[in-house]
DNA sequence: GTCTATATGATGATAGAC
DNA sequence: GTCTATCATCATATAGAC
């Protein structure tokens, strides 16, 4: 029993293209990608895409829903949830890097707000949800950390929450514009201003 | 000679088609608007945009180019250039509340960013030269400001601007998501932050 | 259950009419 | 100098083959 063909296994042909779409999402935006990119990739007809997702507002959907499933799972995590309130923070800082390390991806949020006039009414309500419950888990972070002089700011945990994570989509965006110089700038001026002992 | 033909005359159809493609790009995208929608307007066929504008290409570009243009003859306006450095920061922030009344439209940046790889090579070398210019003006009026104890915050200049600049690109981009609320949540937050006394 | 052949429409662009 | 008729390409999507 060869061990290259047991597990790990690919996975199945609908995830492939949930994963395609969303790094091409991610790379192009949502009116850029077609389904001919993504069924080049998998070496197939373009229809057959709509088989496993029949039309592209599905298809965006679930990569907006799956975000959100992966938000709740990030965040309840005990490796994330048993954390102090500032390791938190340099958490969330952490996936934002990491997105950079990924090709200089920009965040979901980042990726569809500007189009946002332009998407299916499913998806926008898709991507509120998305935003309204990470910046409530923020701002809930923020709240504990400065009761504990862990972290430093003026104002209510959701304004700054929302701050900060503005901040973050917007970094993405300037790194893709430019190089990764300026979203270090961004990150190393977030950390000097909330972590100010 | 009646009142109302006379000036202001109405803009030559270049200057209109310009006007026309810059609004919808701020609305959807530069990957979602046509010539179409252009032509629409105007009462033409599609085709008659080509005439004015050869490309997209040249279209996209004109857009920027005009908005660079804007942005140095803005900046060096005596009404604005012999402002005290928060007052500077303040007009620079009415700006972007304009684009908030103006249909919440966001800033071209922000506009532009996220879809920068399926851009043009010419659109995106103009978009580095926007914002860097925008950027460097306001790490100069950050300095200053500092200076004179007139603006608080810690850091470099350079490093604050581009925070700042990104915080109100993606502000514009939070208040399209869901709606005014959010940005002037992050606005004051700015406020409150730089002008502390 | 999975994919292909095909339809229909929108897109950016050219060549040429007025 | 300004605009229209037309084109090749690509988009999403349906109907049906295997």
């Amino acid at each position: 029993m060869p061990l290259a063909t047991s597990s790990p296994a690919l996975p199945d042909t609908r995830t492939r293209v949930l994963d395609l779409a969303e790094a091409l999402l991610l790379e192009r935006g949502f009116n850029a990608f077609s389904y001919q990119h993504i069924a080049k990739e998998l070496g197939v007809k373009p229809a057959a895409i709509h088989y496993h997702y029949p039309s592209k507002d599905d298809l965006g959907r679930a990569i907006i829903q799956r975000q959100v499933r992966r938000l709740r799972k990030w965040r309840d995590l005990p490796r994330v949830a048993e954390l102090t309130p500032a390791a938190q923070l340099e958490a969330l800082l952490t996936v934002y890097i990491g997105h950079l390390a990924l090709d200089r991806r920009v965040c979901l949020f980042g990726a569809l707000a500007a189009d946002f006039r332009t998407l299916p009414p499913a998806m926008q309500a898709e991507l509120q949800t998305f935003n309204r419950e990470l910046t409530d888990w923020l701002a809930q972070v923020l709240a504990a950390g400065r009761a504990t002089a862990a972290l430093t700011f003026v104002g209510s945990p959701a304004a700054k929450a929302l701050q900060i994570l503005t901040t973050l989509a917007g970094a993405l965006q300037v790194a893709r514009v430019h190089d990764e110089t300026p979203f270090r700038a961004i990150i190393g001026q977030l950390r000097l201003e909330l972590f100010s002992s």
